[in-house]
RNA sequence: GCACCCUUAGCUCAGUUGGAUAGAGUACUUGACUACGAAUCAAGGGGUCGUGAGUUCGAAUCUCGCAGGGUGCACCA
């Protein structure tokens, strides 16, 4: 595929003194509209050196530049430099690109099998799985793709909260009131109750937080009962997770959580300590951090406990080691930013130079209409009652205008689950937002099911076409402004992928699907596709088959199924 | 108290390294299904980009002050 804007740097480059073509590559921009051309370069800069107006430098510019096989014309308006793609041999370039490489368009080989951690989800035993861990597994799981898609071996780690002095209190809890059957037909809002009744009674007695300290303390130690009540409790818990894992299409290659880690702490502090890094204080131990503005964090309890912090460290060790990654990124909420500073922090003072490719990749909070969210008051939402009433909802929807269609519970949960994932991608990572149904079951406009249904039109198309498609049309044929709009969105696939993976942002790629979606319903509803006259048949035919590739592509990095019909 | 984040149309949000007239969706008003799927498309109104200054040829974007909202700051994770 051409890359237009190193053509544009090329014929630019010595009309201008003292500038590199790299320079100019990086100025190249896209106009505000069509009319405007497909590329400009802005020539204020270069007013100063040259001791001209910008108009007048743009316009000298321009009239050197000749029309060539890449672009039909160069002008000026004002002060930029307007490049016209020749629409042929863009389309063409574009066009065969996209059929040549079907289900790869839009990837590159950037990682070249270098491994990239992404630790997400990361949900805590024994508690509801919540509309309060949507965030970090669903964009969790869609960096993991687009690593996979850009040539990275990514790494998808778990790192469930299976361990820490709330395992005391359930194993207490459990040992007081606990009822076996009660938690075998209901476990993780049975284990709750006991959370709950704990916490309460705790308040009143708090004897009871001794008591749970030493049940923990217990299992670091290996008392068999504990390690018994713990690894029950963890395994109803998993049964559960799993379940919503599989309704979101997310897997993990590792599920190494906390406890993981436990046997890993003495090596961490007796580093630390070799590394004249660990102060006393008030009987406890930390890292003096107060030289980089921070807070010192408290490493070691004064009972000799360890606490997250020294766990997060004793991780990271251990993934370099095991995975020696090019990148570890965590996707966490941005209420544990100082956390990630800090051990991030002290890793490096470790003298670990792979401290700088450790990424904290923070998301904003998710509250309810009633305030935030709480496990122990009762103010949750739980992820598969929001999954199945999306799910429903679509079914309503799919009864109303298409009862004929087949596989009407399957096209539901693809329609459903896709619209949840959709509107999750959707915004800035770091946005706080309110969670209400009524946004959540709304499929109109910039959702999931736009996209759906736009991806289902052209398989719809391409079906009646029956033929199949060839790249060997008459490109002149595609000439229209909405056709070459559509042309247009699909050139920018690959650089929006590369871009959300710099950024570690899902939602250029959910954006580009809608703005692509757009460009493509217009031009569907402007142009009959299904014409007459053969070759202008399968120029368009061809247009569409490009589409709808580069749409599948995209929600399958979101992961997002896409049903041929709905 | 200190630190970090957020503030753009009634609502939810885009606006990539500063660049051409600040854009979508939604809601509201109106039009288009005897043409390839109306979960669609077309048209319309709606803005002191929180506020005040500064830098610049040029600021929603960069710097500083202020206001409003949120989060975090030692024996939880």
């Amino acid at each position: 595929m051409i890359d237009y804007k190193l053509k544009v740097a090329e014929l630019f480059s010595g009309l201008v003194n003292d500038v590199t073509m790299e320079d100019i590559y990086g100025m190249v921009e896209i106009p505000p509209s069509s009319q405007l051309g497909d590329f400009a370069v802005p020539c204020f800069r270069f007013a100063k050196v040259m001791r001209k107006s910008p108009n007048l430098i743009a316009e000298t510019i321009a009239s050197q530049i000749p029309a060539d096989e890449n672009f039909d014309k160069v002008t000026n308006e004002g002060p930029y430099v307007n490049f016209f793609v020749s629409k042929t041999s863009f389309t063409k370039d574009i066009l065969t690109e996209i059929v040549d490489k079907k289900e790869k368009y839009g990837s590159k080989d950037i990682g070249q099998g270098r491994s990239v951690i992404v630790e997400f989800s990361s949900p805590n035993i024994a508690k509801p799985f919540h509309i309060g861990h949507i965030r970090t597994t669903i964009i969790g799981n869609v960096l993991y793709k687009i690593y996979k898609f850009m040539g990275f071996n990514a790494i998808a780690i778990n790192h469930l909260g299976d361990f820490g002095t709330q395992f005391g209190m359930l194993i207490s809890a459990y040992k007081k009131w606990g009822v076996k059957e009660d938690i075998e037909q209901n476990p993780i809002p049975e284990l709750l109750k006991l959370y709950i009744r704990f916490n309460e009674e705790a308040e009143k007695n708090p004897e009871l937080i001794d008591e749970a300290r030493y049940w923990f303390k217990e299992l670091e130690n290996g008392n068999e009962e504990a390690i018994g009540l713990w690894q029950w409790f963890k395994d109803v818990s998993m049964i559960e997770f799993n379940r919503v894992y599989k309704m979101l299409g997310i897997k993990f290659d590792s599920f190494a959580g906390e406890s993981f880690y436990s046997d890993k702490m003495p090596r961490v502090i007796e580093e630390l300590i070799q590394k004249d890094l660990l102060v006393d204080s008030q009987g406890a131990k930390i890292v003096d951090l107060s030289a980089f503005d921070m807070p010192s964090p408290l490493i070691q309890k004064s009972d000799g406990s360890t606490l997250y912090i020294t766990r997060d460290i004793a991780a990271a060790i251990y993934r370099k080691e095991t995975y020696d990654f090019y990148k570890n990124i965590y996707v966490v909420a941005a209420q544990q930013n100082l956390h990630f500073q800090q051990w991030m922090k002290i890793v490096e003072l470790m003298g670990y130079e792979w401290a700088s490719d450790c990424l904290h990749v923070p998301f904003g909070m998710v509250s309810l209409e009633e305030g935030t969210l709480s496990t122990r008051k009762g103010r949750v939402v739980f992820l598969e009652d929001v999954l199945k009433k999306a799910v429903e909802k679509t079914l309503e929807i799919i009864n109303e205008r298409n009862p004929g269609l087949e596989n009407k519970e399957d096209v539901a949960k693809k329609v459903g689950i896709g619209a949840v994932l959709f509107q999750e991608l959707y915004n800035n990572r770091i946005k706080d937002y309110t969670f209400s149904w009524e946004k959540t079951l709304s499929f109109e406009g910039e959702t999931g099911p736009y996209a759906q249904y736009t991806y289902a039109r052209t398989c719809s198309i391409l079906n009646k076409y029956g033929k199949k498609v060839s790249t060997n049309v008459d490109y002149n044929l595609i000439k229209d402004d909405k056709e070459f709009e559509v042309i247009k969105a699909l050139s920018n696939f690959g650089e929006v992928i590369e871009s959300s993976m710099e950024k570690n942002e899902p939602f250029y790629i959910t954006r580009y699907i809608i703005d692509l979606a757009q460009k493509f319903n217009k031009f569907y509803n402007n142009c009959h596709i299904l014409v007459e006259d053969e070759e202008l048949m399968k120029s368009r035919v061809l247009l569409t088959y490009a589409v709808n590739i580069t749409i599948k592509n995209g929600l399958d990095l979101l992961g997002i199924e896409a049903p041929e019909k709905m």
